[in-house]
DNA sequence: TAATACACTGAAACCGGTTTCAGAAACCGG
DNA sequence: CCGGTTTCTGAAACCGGTTTCAGTGTATTA
């Protein structure tokens, strides 16, 4: 508790400093920042001083000075997936040579939601938002507008806001592609449901439909509706609606599920009705979550670093003002193929092989 | 770009409401904070003036004036496992109520590590810093309090800091003795280098063995140095090592890894030599990472969740004082038994079957 | 009734930087 | 040598809150 003599019980501040090197507040404050110039002889002076006295500025002093918060906060539901840390990373990096630093905020329930869309973007607590993987609305436009704070999409769109985002329907036409490339006729595509206002997810998945359609449509494959299911996005859900569709007559020889949690689903389905995966059944996912490594799926992979770094970078441009008008930046993406898709066999190997149990 | 007339360019202050009420600004910050008895009547007056204005006061001028950061940092690898999500969840939730953002900082390089670890640690940058799977040396500890900033660790530890971390030597004796209990005898344990300066994992591994070697101690088990064994903390190392360890005479029966990781390398080493699991061999892991429940192994949970929350509350009660000393609080374990462990098959049954290819 | 305690209030100091402003000194071209 | 620019500098204003301090008026106590 008790310090010793000599160590000062406060931090040196800059009049200290400047009372040490015989000059004014100013020219030391002009010394740090280089703003302005200062004789090679003065600024010797003060960097003495400085060093002297183990001096450093106050952050929040300065951030107060400035009228700015030097902070960035990140508006992210803090879901397990990889794609969490990979996009956090990202900004990271991008953010590590600036002068701000970042705040996270958990958005992971429309609580949450409600909260931090109107307590953050305000001016007196970040210079800048960057929204990860959360929808935007009308409304929250305006209210940042209002607020006149800058904002980056990162994994979502709005017309109104830069944005980054993957193209949905390119990687849904791709991830097709894959499939009619191979041979296969009979695809058919899992999502979640489409028309909930939470799911973060269905706006990529209507979109990676319309991809699927259009590969469909190219290699004149006519779109079969009871091709295209929907239902929860989880594991269990999605292996109930799988032995469903591998149960019906006329049953797909490929499946493309836009997520690799609803492909790990059908995955397991095809395995309780002793499916083989992939000489009987291909399936292709989507996000290349840890998980589909280890269960060699062949799935559609983001760039998930170079788009947290890129949406960054995007709200350092906005920050300095070298960036205008909203802007939109695909991400890219490709296809990893794993060990989950093969052509298709022929029609007459699909002889059962008898009922176990 | 340009404004209504009637919109206020600038943010209204504090003098602004005060102006409008009637008052000195000093009550218009009593009113806000509660820090001194206010008339009802006056109260009223300035809270009328707050809504007509729409005033919230500037968060970077109250840090400035009350010489805090309001400001709680976290260093922490951001690693892709989910126990880093996890006690950030944890973090977040204990400190939604508060008054105190965090700031994340990435520590996956010893560079980084170099630089965060004297650059954050700053009363002008944050008023606490939680660490969190980083190992803390005794210059550490000095530097923090050189700059008089709290501290508070999350699974490591340090006797002069407050800790909160499982306890690894009763993680490795409850392993151990699951395996004990069924039945097993040749219990090998297998862990990462115990000696590199950069893993952080070594010292838990360390006390796993102390856990491993005292309950084989209570079962009469005798120590086999041949079954400790050591690599790096990677799948596929562990896989090779573990296929010698395999192909050995007299191999165990059993495995206990130090993580899930190395783990899934022995999992994979089992199935490339055609050993049963769990009929013919037993394998715990530690971590219950996600991958674990989908391999379906046995392993020791931690309580994530509650560990980062925990320490948030610790930094809070330590910020306001009312926690002195460092302080050990073990935070819970308890083994998730999954499909990679069973009672031992009787040593006849060792006949291998023919080898394949 | 006088002395004292208490509730309430506003002016002003303060936090530690940045920036404006005006002045001093040096430098320049004609 | 002189007017005009340029370079360098310090005093002071400023950012927007919180807190101290010195009061006022009212209630309580002796």
């Amino acid at each position: 508790m008790k310090r010793t003599a000599e160590a000062n019980p406060t931090n040196p501040t800059i009049h200290d400093v400047a009372r040490r090197a015989g000059v004014g507040a100013a020219t030391v404050s002009r010394v740090l920042n280089g703003s302005a110039p200062v004789s090679e002889e003065t600024r010797l002076t003060v960097m003495k001083a400085i060093a002297e006295l183990n001096y450093s500025p106050s952050h929040t002093a300065r951030k107060f000075s400035l009228g700015k918060t030097l902070i960035i906060s990140i508006l992210i539901p803090f879901f397990t997936r990889p794609s969490f840390v990979e996009r956090l990373r990202g900004i990271d990096a991008a953010l590590a040579e600036s002068e701000y630093d970042f705040i996270v905020f958990n958005v992971d329930t429309s609580q949450k939601r409600d909260q931090h869309f109107v307590d953050v973007p305000r001016r007196d607590r970040s210079d800048g938002v960057i929204i990860i993987s959360l929808p935007t609305t009308d409304a929250d436009v305006e209210c940042f507008a209002r607020n006149d704070v800058p904002v980056v999409l990162v994994d979502t769109q709005h017309t109104a806001l830069t944005s980054i985002a993957e193209d949905s329907i390119k990687g849904g036409e791709d991830a097709t592609q894959h499939l009619i490339d191979l041979g296969h006729e009979r695809i058919a595509y899992v999502n979640d449901i489409l028309n909930d206002p939470l799911a973060h997810t269905s706006n990529a998945s209507r979109n990676r439909l319309i991809g699927y359609r259009r590969a469909l449509d190219r290699a004149g494959i006519k779109f079969r509706p009871e091709y295209h299911r929907s239902c929860y996005q989880d594991r269990p859900s999605t292996r109930v609606l799988g032995r469903e569709m591998l149960s019906a007559p006329n049953r797909p020889t490929a499946l493309f599920a836009a997520s690799d949690t609803q492909a790990l689903g059908l995955l397991e389905a095809a395995r309780d009705l002793n499916i083989r995966v992939p000489e009987e059944l291909s399936i292709v996912g989507y996000d290349d979550i840890e998980l589909a490594e280890y269960a060699g799926l062949t799935t559609m992979h983001q760039a998930l670093f170079e788009s947290g770094k890129r949406g960054a970078e995007l709200m350092l441009h906005t920050l300095e003002g070298s960036l205008n008008g909203p802007v939109f930046e695909p991400s890219p993406t490709h296809l990893v193929v794993r060990s989950s898709t093969c052509p298709p066999t022929k029609p007459r190997r699909q002889l059962r092989s008898p009922i176990r149990k």
